[in-house]
Parts: C-alpha cells; structure tokens; sequence
DNA sequence: TTGAAAGCGCTAACAT
DNA sequence: ATGTTAGCGCTTTCAA
C-alpha cells in the first residue's frame, strides 16, 4: 500500500513552476508581504498544483516562535478539564496556534515534558494542570515565554493568570446556604490540597465563622466521585445530625456526597441537609441531580486566556497580570429557596 | 519583568564550551549513536550549564519526522471521548511522542487543520473524530503518513483501524435483554448518523429480528444527554406500553433515557422497562443510575492504537490493518438478572 | 516589487 | 571515535 509516496514539494519547486524565485514564493505565503497581486496568484496556483504546503518547522526556525502552544492539563477525564480543554484548544486554533497537549498528574513527569516543549520553540504555555513545578515556569521567564496559568497560586514571579475568585467564593457560598435557612455548616475537601480547592473551603469556613455560625469539615481522599461517596460513607453519622448545610469543593465532589448521602445513608436533600457545589459542570444540571452549585463561566475563562496569552506574545514587556473571574450561583433543587 | 531575556544556547555554543564539534553534541542526544563515554559526560556537563536543549524544530527538519503526532477528536467534552484523549495523549508521550490535539466539529474545520498539520512534519496521525474528510486521508496515504482511526469506517484505502465489534455488540445487547425477560425491544438511537453508533443499532435491530421479536426505533436528535432524555419524552407514550426492553446507543443517551424514563414519566427501570447501555462511561457506574452497559475497553483501545501506530511509523510498507476490540457486558441495576 | 545570498540549528555522509 | 562538510526548507536583509 506504501506505492506512490510522494515527497513533498518545496518552496523551490513552486518557484521553478511559477517561474518566480523562493522569497517571491515566502512572500505570497506571508499574509501582508510586499508582493505583486498577479505575483501571488501564480505562485497560489503552482503551489496548489504541486500541493505544496509551508513547512512549518522550516519557518519556525526562522520566526521567533513555531506557532505551537503547550497546553498542561491534569485529570483530562474529568468534566469540567475536558471542557476547559476543548475550549482552549478550538480557541486556540481559532487564533492560528496549535495546541500540544500535555497531560501529566505527577510534576516530575511534567516537568520533564515541558522541558521538551521548549526545543518546540512553543509561543507559549498554558497551565491548567494541578502541578506545574515552579522552577519550570521560572526558566520560561528566563526565556521570555508567555505563560498563563489558570486557577493556579502565583507561585513565582513569572505567568498571567486566570482564577475565580475564591474568597467572594468562599462569602457566596456561605451566604446561599444561610439565607435558605442552614445553622451548621459543613464543608466537604480534599486532603490532597490544591489551590483553588483548598482557597474555596478556607474562604467559606471563614465566612461561616464570621456570621458566629458553627462548621464541621468533612474529608475525602481526592476530588473524584467516588472519593466524595466514599469520604461522605466513612464520615461518622453523628455529623449527619449537626450539619444542615454542606458546601462541597467542587461538582464532582458534590455529586458523590450527593449519592452518599440519598442512596448509602439515607438522608433527604435538601429537607435535612442542603447540598451545594462549584463550577457548573454538565453533570449537575443532569436529572438525577439537580444540584445547586456556583458556576465558573468557562466561555469567559477561556476568551481571557487567549487574550492574555496573544497580548503578551505581541509585547513580552508586560508585567504580571491576574484576571480574577465572576462568579454566579446557580441555584437548583439541592438547596431550599423559598424563603 | 521582561528582564534578562536569555538567548537559547544552540549545539554550536555547547561545542565551544565542551571543546568538541558540534557533531559530537549531536551525537550525545542521539540515543545510540557512536560516542565514546568521556565525550559524551563533557557534553552533557556543558549543556546543563548552559541549558542547552536540543531544537526539536531543527531536528525535525533533517529527519523525516518532527516527533509530533495529530491527535484529532471531536465532542472532547464528552466522558467517552475525554478518557480516549487523556489515555492517547498520555501513551504517545510514553512513547516520546508529542500529541498535537485538533479539536473540530464539522468536517471543513477539520480539513483545513488537519491540511496545516502536514506542515509540521508529523509522525502520524490519530483520529477520534466522528468527521475525518476522506479526502485528507488519501492525501495521508500519498504521503506515505501513518493513520490510525478509531471506531471509524474505513472510508478510504488508508490507514489502521481500531473498531469495537458492532456485529458482536448489537448481538450481545439483544441476547442480554432477551435473556433477562424482555418481549418487545426498543432502540435509542440518534438522527445524525455515525459509524460506530448506526452500526450497533443495525446489529441489535438484525439481532432481536433474528430472534422473531418485534422491534421500536426511539429517535434522538444528537447524542447528548439533554437529547435523549428530550427525544424519550417526545416519543408516543403508546410506545411504552409496549416495549420492555431499551438498548440506548451510547451510555451518555442511557443516562438521559434513564433520566426521562424514570423522572419525567415516572416508568419504572428494570421493572416496567429494562435499559441497557453501550461504552461503560465512569458516570454509568454512579449510584443514581447504576446502568448496565457494555464496556468499550479504552485501555486495551489505547494499546492498539499506539501500537499499530508505532509499527507503521516503523515500516511503512505494511498493508492496511483493522483491529477488534473485545467488549464485555458490565450488568448492574438497570436490567433484570435473577433468571 | 523582486531576486541573490546568508543564515536559523540541526543531522548525516564522509573522511580522518 | 571524532571532525568536516553539506544540506533540511524557510525567511530575511540587502541590492537592484
């Protein structure tokens, strides 16, 4: 089946075709070059008869930069990522840049993945991983690379970033499952910390305290479903009892509580205790569901990274920037509001 | 903070600072290549200094391939599909690949991306997408360029497939809800057609005919699970007295049949109406569906694919190959088996 | 507006 | 085992 394989035109066997020389041929494929109009539309015409096409790598070693972003995600499969990605990534390509995806959960192994993104000459990085090594993004100061981390710590002195806003967060939350009613509060973490999770569930203890209210916090291995069902099934009952309210880090998390809490023990939502989550994803809204929750707006999210990112490509004196996003509560039937 | 912007440090300047030729750099990172110890410890010792990286670009310019492969998928926000990318993505990494992800709808979208990824120099590429134009496949296969497609048809005399067993999967669901009771079969399918998905509905309509058992098509509008659950609540109620029996296309429609079918018009699942669905999604495991379901086995998915891939960037020269995927029935609370 | 010529950073023959 | 030399395909001064 390997007959016929053809090697790929150059921009010499255009040029010979179009009896023009090879900077007429760069010209015509350079959007804005100083080229003759009947110029270009012979070199178009030999070039889509050979099927020649710009060798990239060819012209990225000349450019400052191969048109190629590096996109960093941890835990792809999981709802909300897979939609963060996709939007990216069609953004991107929107823009005329192309992703390389990453996906990698333990920092080792990304670090020494974006290390090899760098010999891409990659016009970028984006983080949307858990775990982007900081000495990484240091040397991507070093070199002047764009960077943008989402809902990730500032954790070195290089990278725009894009975050919820966690503290109003943390009030937002506090403040729906008061005002339908709840006198304890519970919140629902990780043990493995990670920012935006971790920025949630301080700000919203600090909230509850603030109002004089008393908080539990309840416990779960990692962020997943089954964490979450499991966390909630070996949490002791008594718990149960005391809580009225429960704020969970994120949907997913909240979905498993959810489960949890009608299916294994029993308990009526939003009758005995109401569940809230974070971040909207599709799942949520499902019927099974129906839950109560905060949404991240991830059209918005993603118009602000590309943004950022094309900005700072075009002029890599800027400083630091950090864009925090709005919030809105998305109120279904895990939670009463009635008044 | 554009401060101190360094500029990258080529084979040339490691040469100078290891006192060797820049052939002797090359040879360092060139896993073996014909070096001898010493050298090469001088070489990595100058590099690291100098933080030096090999350029990928400039490397893949002289070899026949850039190390990047195109990864493209549609509806990557899907369970299904997000789990095949992170799998792919991660695999190819493994392998010292570096996926370049295409995320695109409709086909002319895809066309005119996959037509720029040419221009990098790929290794090959995968396809997840409902919509690859065969068109561009054959430009692959003029190219001698290694494709793999997944649970795709083979719609041109090129590339490798890695389908699950339609035949198998029609046969299997009809003889699993036969044999737990049901008389009266429906199907769920969607209106927009696609390889994988018509070809099971086919196979369990042929399957339950086999059998002499009268059959219902239920229609969607997509595969979503908003479509579902709005295509189930559109259909002729008659139809649900008749069938007691649902095989839904995918387990993303099952979940809004399920949803519909139980919430909507309070029918009960298995009792009133067995439902079965086909990928084993993680959410078709959660308590509030507990869906019976037949597995696609991404892991053994991704396997195949990196193999065949692999072998053909290896020997172009093999001729075009489909590989099975083996399914298996995952039953849970959604049919009935007591016998 | 166009062409000639000089690289971008690397690898692969070839010669040593 | 190592260095020399000649490209890979492109863009970009520089002259014309």
């Amino acid at each position: 089946m390997a007959k016929n394989v053809q090697r790929k035109a150059t921009s010499f066997d255009v040029a010979r075709l179009a009896g023009v020389s090879r900077s007429a041929v760069s010209r015509a494929f350079t959007p804005g070059a100083n080229i003759a109009p009947e110029t270009k539309e012979k070199v178009t015409k030999a070039a889509l008869e050979l099927g020649y096409r710009v060798n990239s790598l060819a012209r990225g070693l000349q450019k400052d930069h191969s048109g190629l972003v590096g996109l960093v995600a941890s835990r792809l499969d999981t709802p909300l990522r897979s939609r963060q990605v996709r939007q990216l990534s069609e953004a991107l390509i929107r823009e005329g840049l192309k992703p390389m995806l990453i996906t990698a959960e333990s920092p080792d192994e990304v670090g020494s993945l974006i290390e090899s993104l760098l010999g891409y000459s990659v016009a970028g990085m984006i983080f949307t991983s858990d775990t982007p090594p900081r000495a990484l993004i240091e040397d991507c100061g070093r070199l002047g690379l764009p960077v943008v981390l989402v809902n990730r710590a500032g954790a070195s002195n290089w990278g725009d970033r894009v975050v919820a806003d966690n503290a109003q967060a943390g009030q937002l939350a506090a403040r729906i499952l008061v005002d339908s009613g709840a006198k304890c509060l519970g919140c629902l973490v990780p043990r493995k910390k990670t920012y935006s999770v971790s920025g949630r569930a301080e700000a919203f203890l600090g909230a509850a305290a603030e109002r004089g209210l008393s908080t539990e916090i309840l416990y779960t291995q990692d962020q997943g479903y089954a964490d979450a069902r499991l966390g909630i099934n070996e949490t002791d009952r008594a718990v149960f009892d005391r809580i009225d309210g429960l704020f969970c880090s994120t949907d997913l998390m909240a979905l498993g509580a959810l489960d949890a809490l009608r299916i294994d023990l029993g308990i009526a939502v939003p009758d005995q205790i109401q569940v809230l989550g974070f971040d909207d994803i599709e799942q949520a809204s499902w019927g099974s569901f129906n839950l109560s929750t905060i949404r991240q707006d991830v059209d918005a999210q993603t118009k602000t990274v590309v943004r950022l990112l094309r900005e700072r490509i075009a002029d890599s004196s800027l400083t630091n920037r950090v864009e925090r996003q709005p919030l809105n509560a998305v109120l279904r039937g895990t939670t009463r509001h009635d008044g």
